[in-house]
DNA sequence: CACTTTGTAGACAGACCAGTCTATCTATAT
DNA sequence: ATATAGATAGACTGGTCTGTCTACAAAGTG
């Protein structure tokens, strides 16, 4: 990946937003940070919003990249779950952590950015499909619920870390998850 | 309650900042809606920090004892367990319901404002803790273990049904929830 | 009546915000 | 050599934000 001006903004727009969230970001310091002049933002991106609409993509992507590479070394579906929630574990042993970043943003947009809000949702039900596939392929009577509930206690171990600071919630969830799949 | 001024200020934060968010809204809005004076607000809240803070403390306040309050009319643990859940469904049906207003808190509050973030940890706590009371009181072996798994379901199940503007993640929590308990 | 409390209305300061515009510079390709 | 495309610095607009200040009004209490 080239060093291009529109490269710099849209990682520094990933890490400063996963850090602080998109409201508490402004243009001013993520220009600053990537060392990038304020027209070459508008020239790459039609507005904040549409910069961060590219962030969060990205940031979606890498995060499912990520799952999808857990599951693959793999050697079963029950393996695989305990391994995505190995994953959150150590998203959150970074220092500077703050939950899922999919979720803070639901809680930053307004009802009225629609694009952001798809992408959460479509972020959402990507993981979801992840979970039922691998229910599916484990067996479970009701794969499609069984991954909702293993949706649940993966946002739920996620938003607990970052609010406790610790990551007891995510070994609680991991262990959850191990006992529904029994 | 008597009507007077900081009532009203209390009261509409507490409902402008769970819908949108204590960083969405600004004191011109409260007071506004409030029907208040600008200094009405700053001779009873040192600032707009004060009064998040006693807004969002009263919240706390009223989801506890909502829980308490399930879990009092219930017959056992188990089906205090599950009427916790049933209390995030009916939540959920508010057409304003925006999910946990204390995660979202979380996802607003910088590392600095200490007051906040401990109010956000506390009131985790202390749900957790019922958790916990229950699972003990039901008879499982690591009631602690329990808690933090029935925690995790819930603040997913509030972040999903949130995100998905559905019911169904809240409905797959508490089915999650009634399986860990056998 | 005098005094205190509580509230009101609105101007104002100082900071920050997103986004636009201009003028200049630099590298590359023709 | 020149044209083009991309980048730069920084001024500027119009708006929002929190918080302060002043002057005034109503209402209860001694």
């Amino acid at each position: 990946m080239p060093e291009t001006a529109k490269n710099r903004l849209t990682e520094t727009a990933i890490r400063l937003f996963t850090e602080r969230g998109l409201t508490q970001v402004g243009i001013n310091e993520i220009i600053r940070e990537a060392d990038v002049a304020r027209m070459s933002l508008y020239n790459n991106f039609r507005s904040k919003d549409d910069l961060a609409h590219a962030a969060y993509t990205m940031l979606s992507q890498r995060r499912l990249d990520a799952i999808d590479a857990a599951i693959k070394q793999a050697a079963d579906p029950q393996s695989a779950i305990l391994a995505i929630f190995d994953l959150a574990g150590e998203l959150a042993c970074a220092p500077s952590f703050r939950g899922c970043a999919l979720i803070a943003l639901a809680a930053h947009t307004q009802l009225d950015q629609r694009d952001l809000t798809a992408l959460i949702r479509h972020h959402k039900a990507a993981v979801r499909d992840r979970f039922i596939q691998l229910a599916k392929v484990h067996g479970q009577t009701d794969p499609v619920l069984t991954g909702r509930q293993l949706l649940a206690l993966w946002d739920g171990a996620l938003t607990g870390a970052s609010i406790e600071g610790d990551i007891a919630p995510i070994a609680a969830a991991r262990s959850a998850a191990a006992q529904l799949l029994r």
